[in-house]
DNA sequence: TAGAAATATGTACATATGTACATTTATTTA
DNA sequence: TAAATAAATGTACATATGTACATATTTCTA
């Protein structure tokens, strides 16, 4: 017997034209990019500490009870990604968000996760 | 020669008062989880072809060009984030975003991909 | 109640990734 | 200029992860 609420697949016509509102395959790259540079804790944490203000190398390493090297190869990879960029002083690398979009990332996220029951 | 620009390395309380304003460690779980969750190219397309529509399975799996198995577990990573939630029609699984949070990371960084050049 | 259609789960494997160690580079100061 | 401090890079390895295959489960229909 029919049921009236039976979903109806679509045809491949309407799926093609789903298909082409998707972002462009570099905006995905990018988009997926950027969601990989977050994922480990201690980037996560880098950048949550940059939204308080900006920090040198021995600051982070020391905040996050890692060595200077990890924190340097995560530095490093949020800034190919430009979510962090670098101001250099005297011989200090002081880090800072990139933007406020970062910032708005951020905070968007400390926001869901805090109504998240 | 004392440059008046010197980065001045912060003390330890300046630091673990800074550590104090983190999101919770629970909270940075779930952001970490909620990443890597959006961190693939197939989990990714399917929250945004979500976006313009639910879908069931089939759909999906015809859309991106995947096995159904394949598609199946990527739901069951999206679901149990609780950033896709499903619907039973008949014998179909309609999968829909979970909420309007969802929807504006996906819109949020579509946003940011396209301003970025 | 078979058989078919739609979806979910189990398992495995190749690849990607995070972090640690050692080392190098760059800058400052004594 | 030599020593010291700050940061970056190279390399390696253990672990995590995405996807594919086969199979199980559920629901509908003939």
């Amino acid at each position: 017997m029919k049921n009236p609420t039976e979903h109806l697949c679509a045809d491949e016509r309407t799926i093609s034209k789903m298909l082409n509102n998707l972002p462009s395959e570099k905006d995905l790259s990018r988009i997926c990019d950027i969601l990989g540079a977050m994922n480990s804790g201690t980037r996560l944490k880098t950048l949550y500490l940059l939204l308080e203000g900006e920090m040198c190398v021995r600051e982070l390493a020391m905040a996050l009870q890692v060595s200077q090297p990890t924190i340097s190869h995560s530095l490093r990879t949020l800034r190919q990604l430009d979510l962090v960029r670098v101001r250099k002083e005297g011989r200090f690398a002081v880090y800072y968000l990139a933007d406020e979009h970062v910032s708005t990332f951020l905070e968007m996220f400390r926001q869901h996760a805090g109504e998240y029951k």
